[in-house]
DNA sequence: TTAAACTTTCAATATTTTTTGAAAGTTTAA
DNA sequence: TTAAACTTTCAAAAAATATTGAAAGTTTAA
């Protein structure tokens, strides 16, 4: 395998496991251009190594740069913007750990919390609701302390926390 | 908020949320509907309430089992078949863990390892493509031994992992 | 066997999501 | 200012995905 084969077949990769996390190709396919580019690109270069259109391009890249995993550079002299990527793997897992927690883990705790406090009437289905839902709620409310320890921690947790756990 | 509320709240909550993670939004229904049912539903029970064609019903109800998160259930003297969901959360949260592992993380590890085993040839866009890729192959396989340590854990894995995260 | 009661399959349709590309917007150099 | 160099926006088109429903398949009771 030369290099560009194993370019595309990462990109190619990165692309369809995004769409299977809920991510769009592009846009995982963006990502993953830029974290293996040692250098940044512009969007020319992204629209012309993807074949993707311009609108694309640019959508894209404003989402990435609000999951705030990508940064627009200024070269100097020259007008055109270039885009990086966070490189640090771990940051990268920090930042949309962060981001999924703001996104959609504090927004289902809170129905869930919601839907669980609602009067018990005596009936089976009710109990039955309260139960699950408290059970989820309680799921979900650890999942986000752990994960918002993990975000407060330093470049090593991932290596930190599995030692942990092993023990 | 009423029962009837509360319960379809939670049902199209978890319906979207779904869909922000890759599943579609009948099989996730389907999924919350169960898992808040005293009772097993019959195939007719859940297309009435979630006002879906039998078709639609079948196959989310196939990929739900798939999943080894929704089960069939025979009445005694009845030909019909009903299904009930896994109800103990964690577990609901270990056999999801499992199967994405086994689906996702693994084929993607093993590309990961691919890719970063190209022979490095001097050039620095070679060189940033095999950090990089070796970088995410190193975190992956820490998750993947995260993961596999979580799902031969007893039911109270969450609570323990967390006592261990926060020491 | 047969036929009733049920489930599955799958081609057609509908819906949702993504992508395009050109017009509008912005910034900067002269 | 103006106009060139660039980016963003957004309506329309394309592509991907989910859903329907009726025909085919299966199982069981009689």
């Amino acid at each position: 395998m030369d290099y560009n084969e194993a370019k595309n077949k990462f990109i190619s990769t990165w692309g369809s496991l995004g769409t299977l996390w809920g991510i769009n190709k592009a846009m995982a396919q963006i990502h993953a251009l830029l974290l293996v580019s040692p250098d940044p690109l512009s969007m020319e270069d992204i629209m012309e190594q993807l074949q993707i259109s311009r609108g694309n391009a640019s959508m894209n890249l404003r989402q990435l740069m609000d999951w705030g995993i990508v940064f627009k550079e200024n070269k100097m002299g020259e007008r055109k913007e270039y885009f990086t990527s966070e490189k640090d793997v771990q940051e990268l897992a920090r930042q949309i750990a962060k981001e999924r927690s703001r996104r959609e883990l504090q927004p289902t705790i809170k129905i869930l919390k919601d839907v669980s406090n609602i009067k018990e009437d005596g009936t089976a289905k009710t109990r039955e609701l309260i139960k699950q839902t408290k059970a989820l709620h309680e799921m979900a409310d650890t999942l986000d302390i752990m994960m918002n320890k993990v975000i407060g921690q330093d470049h090593n947790w991932i290596t930190k926390a599995l030692v942990k756990l092993i023990k």
